[in-house]
DNA sequence: GCGGATCAC
DNA sequence: TATGGTGATCCGC
């Protein structure tokens, strides 16, 4: 709806064309483009939002730098044989075009503002633009004479154009008008895939061919004019009236193309009861489209413009081509193809954005020509996906058939405003937009795993920080409890300066599938009922390969378009992977923790005699847990394990927290390392403060490193000099190789004695439990959220790691261990006990 | 899985 | 005074 739509050929100034500048057609009271230029950048020059582009803009000159280096290294041996590579595939590709199908592109013509006009005759014949004075949807015609474009704030725009008249937008009423169109459309295209308000594809073809056998009178369209009562049915017999005589009911555009203009001798023939026309259209594909426009413009008193082609990508630049109030057609052949394509900028081709544009006119690449001309170069400077698309562009090959909409992947609400910089108002409002997004997943009946929030600061800065659980979310305080800990992360990591928001979001996604769905309450319920029987790894393993091979043979053969590939892809993976993963996952689940925790449920004297609730004892805050489902319960464990947000619920008073806290720092500035040594030490110096959260200990820990006060050199040394029974060595040197292969690590034997307090090896605190077992689970939750808690913030290093010597190397190990711990540490280190025996062992392993 | 970017509308 | 909101995808970690 926005700039994208009028797509821009001009290259001139990058800048400016970001900022909805455009070609101006010099109408007589337009301006022309270089003061509509000076005038954008006066308003604009000095402004956050300008510096914000200007940053992003070296950005892409620098991604422009580093492609222009690689391709200075290419060889002219590499670039034959990727040519040779490149057009094998071509010409794979070229044997499979689908000349076959008839795809129509339907863009209703400035929409909002046309229907504002419509609704609204006083606007008529003035410039007008549908928004906000902070932001544009869409101008009509008059207005973008002036520059006024979409996408462009009102302000700017009103400095363009002093007469213009900004309608607050109306969108129940585009809607409703919506509405009506797809209905026309249904008609000729029951599947098809409407892309917005305003725009939509159809394929005619099968309509096409029951078309050729209609009588006449099943094409004829009774013609209204302004006054008529609506009447859509095709009935009384009149002349047919040729394109030039057709009533083209309002005046939207002054520069429509003349045959679409009223003709003046039917403005005389007001009355509808006299006025007996109607329009016969012929059978061809052009004659459906203009029926089609025909019949939206008699209903809606809007006009549309329309594009057909063999496939969607060409359908969707043809749309444009006499747009507003026009179609045109490709006619199903190569050498029409081919004739079309041959000059076309790439820049209209949908999916070719600005810095697209921008990186391949730095290989002196404008048109669809001179992209085919350097695709062996393409091939070799951009991903395989890019290059594969650039040439399907360059022979003008696209979708053939609509895709059926697919099951949505992710549901947001993000809202713009003035500044906030208060914490406890960022926090407020990060709790409203969880609660709108609730009230949207609920009317879906959605529920996700993965939780986003998205911050733009004062200089138009954008974070987005995620945050995935094992088990599916969907209320308001669910979502923003996980919502919660990623802001207070990021407000924490800028303590004491405010975070200068202009922009808050919060995302959900990781919504899982039927199959999803299925697997995961079999295994719930497979373990709930003891028949724990874990599916091996290897059984997906097979099931992968089985997958592979299925979907081998389709890509190959190159029977089927780019496009129509990536979606069987997607396809593929949402029906078989998906299967595949939850299989890992459901065999990863058996070794979680909540297994134990179940266990040691029953063991409890339930005193809540509610036959729904179940008591589980959260291994991260050792709290009891009255949850309805496993699944709730699993939940607190993983925001518990997440951060600090139990705390809330803690009923310690303040003034113990603080003096605990006190007493932490100093502990916890040791515990980094998991050495042996130093447990033993840290035990005793620990007895006196056993009622602490692991949760407070944690964000202690986070302000502690964060002060930078950790004598690390000397811890290290200490740790490095102790025998190798270290847990840290054996995790550190190894593990990427051991992990690569698949192998288990060493286990690190710790070892308690009966009756000994228990005391956490990861977070030195004694525990409150003397239950071996959640003890043991304690730690492995305790281990795996130090690690978590360490690459949230990306200040600090890893457990071991000295935090400012060896930067760049310890960085390095940082994102390294950032996969790994990501793959298969969260929940996933198993635990074996032996009840009965007095000296209890406790291994610590990596799956 | 995460985060930044790009793109469309 | 003032430059949007929603969803998808890709790439490189």
């Amino acid at each position: 709806m926005y700039s994208t739509k009028e797509k821009n050929d001009n290259d001139k100034d990058d800048l400016l064309l970001r900022m909805g500048l455009n070609d101006n057609k010099a109408g007589m009271e337009g301006l022309d483009k270089e003061k509509i230029n000076k005038i954008i950048m006066e308003a604009t020059k000095g402004s956050k939002y300008y510096g914000n582009e200007l940053k992003k803009e070296k950005q892409v000159n620098q991604r422009i730098k580093n492609m222009m280096q690689q391709k200075a290294q290419i060889t002219s041996q590499q670039l034959r044989k990727a040519q040779l590579q490149v057009d094998r595939f071509a010409m794979e590709l070229e044997q499979g075009r689908d000349l076959n199908n008839t795809i129509v592109h339907v863009d209703m013509d400035a929409f909002y503002a046309a229907v504002e006009m419509r609704d609204n005759p006083e606007l008529k014949d003035k410039p007008i633009a549908v928004g906000s004075m902070s932001m544009l949807s869409t101008s009509n015609y008059i207005a973008r004479r002036f520059g006024v474009r979409a996408a462009m704030p009102g302000f700017i725009a009103k400095r363009l154009c002093p007469q213009l008249i900004i309608v607050p937008p109306n969108f129940d009423k585009y809607r409703a008008v919506s509405k009506e169109v797809k209905e026309i459309l249904a008609d000729y295209d029951p599947n098809f895939m409407a892309m917005s308000l305003d725009e939509a594809y159809l394929n005619i073809t099968k309509h096409l061919q029951e078309r050729q056998n209609w009588p006449e009178d099943k094409r004829k369209y009774f013609v209204k004019t302004e006054n008529a009562i609506e009447n859509d049915q095709p009935e009384k017999e009149v002349d047919k009236l040729s394109e030039h005589e057709r009533p083209i009911s309002p005046l939207l555009f002054e520069d429509s193309p003349p045959d679409l203009q009223t003709p003046s001798n039917f403005e005389e023939q007001n009355n509808p009861q006299i006025l007996q026309n109607s329009v016969v259209f012929g059978t061809s594909a052009e004659e459906v489209v203009k029926e089609i426009r025909f019949r939206i413009e008699q209903k809606t008193t809007l006009t549309a413009s329309a594009g057909i082609a063999p496939n969607t990508m060409l359908a969707k630049v043809c749309s444009d081509k006499n747009k507003p109030n026009g179609q045109y057609q490709i006619l199903p052949n190569r050498q029409a193809v081919m004739g079309f394509i041959k000059d076309l900028p790439i820049r209209k081709v949908s999916g070719i954005g600005k810095v697209t544009e921008k990186m391949l006119k730095a290989l002196g690449i404008i048109t669809c020509t001179e992209l085919y001309q350097q695709r062996a170069l393409l091939s070799l400077l951009f991903s395989e996906t890019s290059w594969h698309y650039f040439l399907h562009i360059s022979l003008g090959l696209g979708s053939t058939h609509l895709a059926r909409d697919g099951e949505r992947k992710s549901m947001s609400v993000e809202r713009t405003f003035s500044e906030i910089s208060k914490a406890e108002e960022q926090y407020s409002l990060c709790q409203e937009l969880c609660s709108e997004l609730a009230q949207d997943l609920q009317k879906e009946k959605l529920k996700g795993r993965t939780v986003t929030i998205k911050l733009k600061n004062v200089n138009f800065e954008v974070k987005t920080r995620a945050s995935t659980v094992s088990s599916v979310v969907s209320t308001a305080e669910e979502i923003f409890t996980i919502a919660k800990e990623l802001l207070r992360t990021e407000i924490d990591a800028d303590f004491p300066r405010p975070l200068r928001l202009r922009l808050m979001g919060v995302r959900i996604s990781g919504f899982p599938n039927e199959e999803d769905k299925k697997h995961q309450q079999r295994s719930i319920i497979g373990f709930l009922q003891a028949g724990n029987q874990a599916l091996s790894v290897t059984g997906c393993m097979l099931e992968k390969t089985d997958k592979d091979q299925f979907v081998k043979p389709l890509e190959t053969s190159h029977k089927k378009s780019f496009f129509d590939k990536k979606r069987s892809e997607r396809k593929w993976s949402h029906q078989d992977t998906s299967k595949c993963e939850t299989i890992v996952k459901e065999s990863l689940q058996i070794s979680q923790p909540f297994q134990v925790l179940k266990k040691t449920s029953e063991n409890l004297e339930t005193s809540d005699n509610s036959d729904n609730f179940q008591i589980f004892t959260c291994p991260v805050c050792f709290r009891e847990q009255r949850s309805i489902s496993l699944e709730a319960f699993n939940k607190h464990v993983d925001v518990c394990l997440d951060g600090p947000s139990i705390r809330e619920n803690s009923k310690m008073n303040s003034s113990n927290a603080s003096s605990t806290e006190v007493n932490l720092k100093e502990i916890t500035n040791h515990s980094f390392l998991l050495c042996e040594k130093q447990y033993y030490e840290t035990h005793q110096k620990n007895v006196e403060i056993t009622s602490v959260d692991c949760v407070n200990l944690v964000e202690t820990r986070n302000n502690s490193s964060k002060a930078g006060s950790i004598d690390t050199e000397h811890s290290k040394e200490e740790c490095s000099s102790l025998p190798s029974k270290s847990c840290l060595v054996s995790l550190e040197n190894q593990d990427a190789e051991l992990l690569s292969r698949h192998e288990p690590l060493q286990p690190c034997v710790y070892q308690v004695t009966a009756g000994q307090a228990l005391v956490c090896p990861v977070c030195n605190l004694e525990q409150k439990t003397s239950d071996l077992m959640l003890f043991n689970v304690h730690v492995d939750v305790c281990l795996n959220k130090g690690i978590i808690q360490e690459l949230k913030n990306d200040k600090v290093y890893p457990l071991n790691q000295p935090k400012d010597s060896s930067r760049s190397t310890g960085l390095k190990q940082s994102t390294e261990r950032t996969k790994r711990v990501g793959l298969t540490a969260k929940y996933s280190a198993s635990k074996k006990i032996k009840p009965n025996n007095p000296r209890y062992t406790l291994d610590i392993f990596f799956k």
